[in-house]
DNA sequence: CTGAAAGCGCTTACAG
DNA sequence: CTGAAAGCGCTTACAG
């Protein structure tokens, strides 16, 4: 009665809930979850190494339990352990959740998604490419973004751009060189094989990426890493070689993180709404969207956008 | 008798083992919680506004409770809310935590404390001193490390060093500035009053501070930053300025986090092993250390140390 | 429409 | 030392 059973009479329901507020009565979730068989905690489940994005998740997927009972679980793991899945599994099996938000790479996991739905476990996606439902999707749509960033340099007039690209285990890896090469060929030009590399988002292979790339004869004169942890990589080996930015080298970076605005001189970066993102995802946890809920929510896709710095400009005659 | 309970023959407990083992029994986390009247969930409250801080601070607590059947709640909040103390009091009645972790500079919040103690809900409290009974402290011993920056400066043969504090609402803060203040005193170097400025460990703040530092003349040959979000201030400022680091200006940073290694020239910081007191934490919060663990986790004392890199260097003459 | 009973999966006394 | 009962605080059928 108290979960707004629809068979009692609006009044006593009115009267109840004065009571309930007066008293200041709050359910005890653990005995709720008992009785529910499913416990009032929604799981984030990640293997994303950025702090950055991790903490801004988190604050989206509070923002939208704000005023609610339920409780955030975090759970980051490692896909390269051993135990992963059994540990992914013990964790959903015990803990019951209300339901889960998994985040790249995790949530392209397929088999993460089968055991979830084997313990019945309501879940989002929070992906680069729609991989599921409507329902159960954030799609980031990151080759929108990619192309934006790779029109803009080809726009200033860059003819040598190179990439770094993020590890094959990521989805968006994959999408951001697709979008990235699509623009290119729309743009007509020509992306030379030994200019699309791959990295592994951190910082440590944007150095040693940016290290090889440079060395080459011609070197690129614009460089689009895969995310700004590698741009950052990429500064700091232009300043060791005493490439000045923007104007020996362009550098375009993907996530806009802090640390887009902590590089000397600022960098152009694509942003993706992360906490936003956090919302959106848990508001669908929570069945909102069907409900006239503000409308923003209610969105599956988020449109990635290009924001320009001082780390592009055209290229050296 | 699962719970160890010391009236079981030891064969008993064996065979009783095995076939918990053998069947994969996992208890229902909710159903134990309710019969204990206490959940197994810890929860970690903070108002830093560092992501790296507090990825790492979550690292460290899930590394100590890796294998048991605990989960993590993250609960970060604002001081500055009108509802803060009632949102946390609630979020603490309700759900019953088996021990709460504390982060600066909500541990140091008496009035969180008495609530706390008030549920009778465990807590060990992450601060720069001591303020509560050891076992349930983890103590930074934030001045020691600013007095290695400051002693490190001062070696180098600067004698107009900077200090950018962090906000007055953070115990660390003070302690920072007076571990400054102290090596500097030491040393027999002067304080000027108009070098003696306060941030609020934002990088915004950094920049702001140090744009009205290094106006002034004479300015200063080194600065000392309460973070490395500030020193990363500094660093904007000075490039503006066209000031080369180190050779124009030397600049200390503290908490040695990411953003250390990606500014150019790489960043001399004052280094906590965040992720290690968060497993420290935990450690105390299970009560572990009296038993017969890792000698390591034994700790109250965190000491820093500084990490000396390529922002600083001898005052130019 | 409403009240009292049974049950969620555990633990803690309490008899045997 | 062990087994069966009562209880944790809720919810969901089920009688009235």
């Amino acid at each position: 009665m108290i979960n707004d059973s629809p068979f009692v009479k609006e009044e006593t329901r009115l009267k109840v809930n004065a009571i309930i507020r007066e008293v200041g009565f709050e359910p005890d979730p653990q005995a709720r979850g008992l009785a529910f068989r499913r416990s009032f905690l929604i799981g984030m489940i990640y293997d994303n190494p950025t702090p950055q994005y991790v903490v801004n998740m988190q604050q989206g997927i509070l923002d939208a339990m704000r005023g609610t009972s339920y409780g955030l679980l975090v759970h980051p793991c490692e896909r390269s352990s051993l135990t992963y899945l059994a540990d992914l599994r013990s964790f959903i099996e015990r803990q019951k959740l209300f339901g889960v938000i998994l985040t790249p790479s995790i949530s392209e996991d397929e088999r993460m998604v089968k055991m979830l739905r084997e313990f019945e476990c309501p879940y989002v996606r929070v992906a680069s490419v729609m991989l599921d439902k409507p329902s159960s999707m954030v799609v980031t749509h990151d080759a929108d973004g990619a192309m934006e960033a790779a029109q803009h340099l080809a726009d200033l007039g860059h003819e040598r751009i190179a990439h770094i690209s993020g590890p094959p285990s990521f989805r968006s890896a994959h999408e951001r060189r697709r979008g990235f090469r699509e623009a290119l060929a729309q743009r007509g030009v020509k992306l030379r094989p030994s200019f699309d590399r791959e990295g592994d988002y951190t910082f440590d292979s944007g150095i040693a990426v940016a290290r090889e790339l440079l060395a080459l004869k011609p070197r690129p004169t614009a460089i689009f890493a895969g995310n700004d942890e590698m741009a950052a990589g990429v500064f700091k080996v232009a300043h060791e070689l005493g490439l000045e930015i923007p104007r020996d080298l362009s550098v375009v970076g993907f996530d806009d993180s802090a640390t887009a605005l902590r590089l000397w001189p600022v960098l152009t970066s694509v942003r993706l709404p992360v906490r936003d993102m956090g919302t959106i995802a848990t508001d669908k946890l929570f069945g909102r969207l069907s409900k006239k809920n503000s409308p923003v929510s209610e969105e599956t896709d988020i449109i990635p956008k290009l924001i320009i710095r001082e780390s592009t400009a055209a290229p050296p005659k």
